[in-house]
RNA sequence: GGCCCGAUGGCGGAGUGGUUACGCAGAGGACUGCAAAUCCUUGCACGCCGGUUCGAUUCCGGCUCGGGCCUCCA
């Protein structure tokens, strides 16, 4: 069996991966919060992880796998648009939620196997609450419940940030009902006008964190194989729910192998929404880029290794799909090659891989390989010519005639013009073919 | 200020204690009516300063630069 390493973000260094049950591995990623459409680099942890499904599937099993990633659906953000267009928040997270998943579907990813709501899991947060107060590692104050950090001396693992140092740190101000300043909110209060459930603590609704907790537990269990998410989750989101989990579950470990992505950024700083450098998965698609040369931008750079989304990438991305596709032709998938299996378990070296994969000879190897990485799907016409275009055909059959006729005056006319609309014109042996730019 | 990560050729990007991938772009050639595609050939790099070593791009330390995070926030 393929031996898969992974980057353990916990312990700072690879680790062979070795699931605790190999016939159920369980891995979880950090989905959105859906109060608007989806930017490329929301969308590379979903790809990212898609990958390790695909390989973690092709090492233990089509069925092994549980690939739980949650969306986030009660939110400050989300009721502030929902504000802005005087609609239930529920307008807001279904539509966007909808058009997430259009988005990634796109891109080739694979819904995973379960797609937990926080609004569906609100008891087993206020359960889970409840369990942490018993335990004396959270309290009930001013209709906020917050864990109580320093009850919790194993806190700031993950991040390699000790917890004296977070709280001499503190720069912000302090709300008063905290009892320490790392103290994080599992519970907060609902005004009328807000989304809102009952609870022990008053109306109220739940803090971020204790949702990925919560459902964690209430779909894969105590303790699952891999976590995942971006790098910027790292502190203070993922440390938070191992605080939660572990002292909810008696000191047991929320994940066995903790995996992040590191971040998209586009003129050089990091993408997000409250820096404005963001292009969304739904403009690169408006503008003709396929979701599939998408994907492979996000692939042409180790998933922990920064990358910087430029026009230029996105360019390499389709030359590079476009040759793939062409030794491709239309085979049908073989087996995949190793060298592109170990350079994926070797930490999913996607670009290793893809230096591989293009070295291969074989055309069903080649499909077989390229499948591991979601790649090269459709048949070669397909991904050339998209739907018929009779009036396409024509031109070409025009030109036919003029060169046969040796009018090639006229030939490289009918050539030009359509190099013009971004067709190209191939002449093979067996006759002439277009495709897109 | 603190914690963490990174620095490879025009661009993207692997990897390695000693012969340094691969892709894109570029150059030359074959092929073609001319192109395109394909094939062949080819130029171009390991941030700076020390240390360890027979030998460092690779290990260690420092520096510089860049990026991420620093708690109900993105």
């Amino acid at each position: 069996m393929t031996e898969i390493r992974l980057h353990d973000t916990m312990a700072r260094e690879k680790r062979v991966f070795t699931p605790a049950d190999p016939a159920r591995v369980t891995m979880y990623v950090c989905g959105p919060t859906v109060y608007n459409r989806a930017h490329i680099g929301n969308a590379r942890p979903a790809v990212v992880f898609d990958v390790l499904a695909r390989l973690i599937r092709h090492v233990y099993g089509a069925q092994s796998l549980v690939y739980a990633a949650n969306v986030t659906d009660v939110e400050d953000k989300i009721m502030a648009a929902a504000a802005a267009e005087q609609v239930p928040i529920e307008v807001i997270t279904e539509r966007y939620g909808r058009f997430y998943f259009e988005d990634l579907g796109a891109l080739g990813v694979r819904r995973p196997d379960l797609v937990p709501f926080a609004t569906g899991h609100i008891a087993q947060m206020v359960a889970m609450i409840e369990r942490l107060i018993a335990a004396g590692h959270a309290y009930a104050a001013e209709g906020h419940v917050l864990f109580d950090v320093p009850s919790w001396p194993a806190y700031g693992g993950l991040s390699g940030r000790p917890m004296d140092q977070m709280i001499a740190g503190a720069r912000v101000d302090v709300a008063p009902y905290k009892r320490s300043p790392a103290d994080f909110v599992l519970w907060k209060p609902s005004a009328p006008e807000q989304p809102g459930w009952d609870s022990p603590w008053g109306r109220g609704r739940p803090g971020w964190h204790i949702e990925c907790s919560a459902m964690i537990e209430a779909h894969l269990g105590e303790t699952i194989d891999i976590h995942g998410g971006g790098i910027d989750l790292e502190f203070p989101h993922h440390e938070n729910e191992i605080a939660q989990s572990s002292c909810a579950h008696g000191g047991a470990a929320l994940a066995r192998y903790w995996l992040h992505n590191g971040m998209l950024s586009m003129a050089s700083n990091k993408m997000s929404k409250s820096l404005g450098n963001v292009v969304s998965v739904g403009e690169l698609l408006d503008q003709g880029h396929k979701g599939e040369t998408l994907r492979l931008a996000l692939l042409l750079a180790h998933y922990r290794q920064p990358l910087e989304w430029s026009p230029q990438l996105v360019a390499q991305s389709k030359a590079t799909l476009d040759r793939l596709y062409r030794a491709a032709g239309e085979a049908a998938a073989g087996a995949p090659d190793a060298g592109v299996l170990d350079a994926l378990a070797d930490d999913l070296n996607t670009p290793l891989a893809l230096a591989r994969l293009s070295a291969l000879g074989d055309a069903a190897v080649l499909r077989g390989s390229a499948a591991l990485l979601g790649l090269l799907g459709e048949s070669a016409e397909a991904w050339f010519q998209g739907e018929g275009d009779s009036r396409i055909d024509s031109l070409i059959l025009a030109r036919t005639e003029a060169k046969q006729r040796r009018d090639f005056a006229e030939a490289d006319r009918i050539r030009a013009d359509l190099m013009g609309e971004g067709i190209v014109l191939e002449d093979t042996p067996q006759g002439t073919t277009w495709r897109r730019a």
